[in-house]
DNA sequence: ACCACGATGTTGTCAAGAGCAACTTCGCTC
DNA sequence: GAGCGAAGTTGCTCTTGACAACATCGTGGT
């Protein structure tokens, strides 16, 4: 008999549709209220309802599921950072600002995922996971191309420049997330650290015309 | 009956003695070896030949333990830190490198003690964690007066000077810790990183030299 | 239609760890 | 030398992760 038990109408099916999918939303939303560590797949299971042993299908092990949470992780902030610099127009300094506004508005509000994308890589050799890193790395490539296309940033491989600034504002999200600064002097540090990037990054006088002219 | 049981001489005796600094040396062997998610009580009380109980008198609770391992790290940090610069003699830029570089000795020796020193912060709220985490940071500081003493550095609140130069390379030892950059890339990335800090923070000429003597 | 099979979910079990409490042993002081 | 508090032990409960055996569903092949 058919379509329905007799209960209730919307009672869970005995197959959930899509677990995996529920199961990274709670986890991330999880990891947002009270950090990685108190992350239980038990806890996920009864939240959305499930026995403890379904969510074996979709992840081997607790691992497994905090690498899709990092890698699903990166492509969001990817997502946040282009989204970001689209937003921010054409000019190369407001694109910059943007996205590291951008990157630092996701390490404040998912300070624990951000933490976990960081650490997950030890273990995990996913090639997924690198790709997802290597998304959101590409947004910043880009943007030292164009800072390096339109004389603001000295020449030369635009992955080390880009290394440098994605450190800068990496480490400024960790000490945010270690409470090593409050949130005003977030701002402040943000703000002296695009500055002293753009000005350690911006091609020298000489490099940049030769003949010296600034003395002209 | 006396002094000793029959078994051996040198038979454990009912109490340790310094059970509370054999926990920690233990804990930070573990952490370096396997990581802080690994790290048991239990199996430090094992490993030490106590009784699994026993380690509650130190520390209430696993979190504690962390703590105190938290604690300890930055006041090795502090102390590597300042051997360093006392080691690379008076001048600036040596001081400033030989700082660098013992900060990535420390993150790379002890990955998971450096990820635990910055994550303890969140729940504690230890006054000593805090002495030990500000007492590296003042080496920092010293250095940047000493820059600024010398007309390397910008004047300016030296704090927020040294935030952005702690930024950099905090930031940096969390990509090699996440796996993000070799260890060749690391070397580069470093001194890239410490060069750009130094031209981004250098006085400009108008401000050192109001004149502009530089086209003299 | 029907059946077999694989994917998904459930139940039961085991080992291990954290936290807690009652008890024991020791050192130290009065 | 009695007792008191610090340090250590033992035994318990609760939770979790991992695993295996079983149940249920839907889908493709015939």
């Amino acid at each position: 008999m058919a379509i329905e038990p007799a209960h209730q109408p919307t009672e869970r099916p005995y197959h959930h549709g899509n677990l995996r999918s529920a199961l990274l939303a709670a986890a991330e939303r999880r990891v947002r209220e009270r950090g990685v560590q108190d992350l239980s797949l038990r806890e996920l299971a009864r939240e959305i309802g499930v026995s403890h042993g379904a969510p074996r299908r979709h992840f081997p092990d607790r691992q497994a599921l905090l690498d899709a949470l990092a890698e699903s992780g990166f492509e969001r902030l990817g997502a946040e950072l282009r989204a970001a610099a689209d937003r921010a127009g054409d000019e190369f300094q407001p694109r910059l600002e943007a996205i590291a506004a951008a990157y630092i508005r996701f390490a404040t509000a998912d300070p624990a995922l951000l933490d976990l994308m960081f650490a997950s890589k030890h273990r995990a050799t996913e090639q997924s996971l690198d790709d997802a890193m290597e998304g959101a790395f590409l947004v910043l490539i880009e943007l030292i191309l164009q800072g390096q296309a339109i004389g603001r940033l000295a020449p030369g491989d635009p992955e080390r420049v880009g290394l440098v600034l994605f450190s800068t504002i990496q480490g400024i999200t960790a000490l945010l997330t270690a409470g090593m600064i409050t949130p005003e002097q977030l701002d402040e540090l943000t703000t002296d650290a695009i500055a002293n990037f753009l000005r350690g990054s911006a091609p020298t006088s000489s490099s940049e015309l030769p003949e010296g002219p600034g003395c002209g």
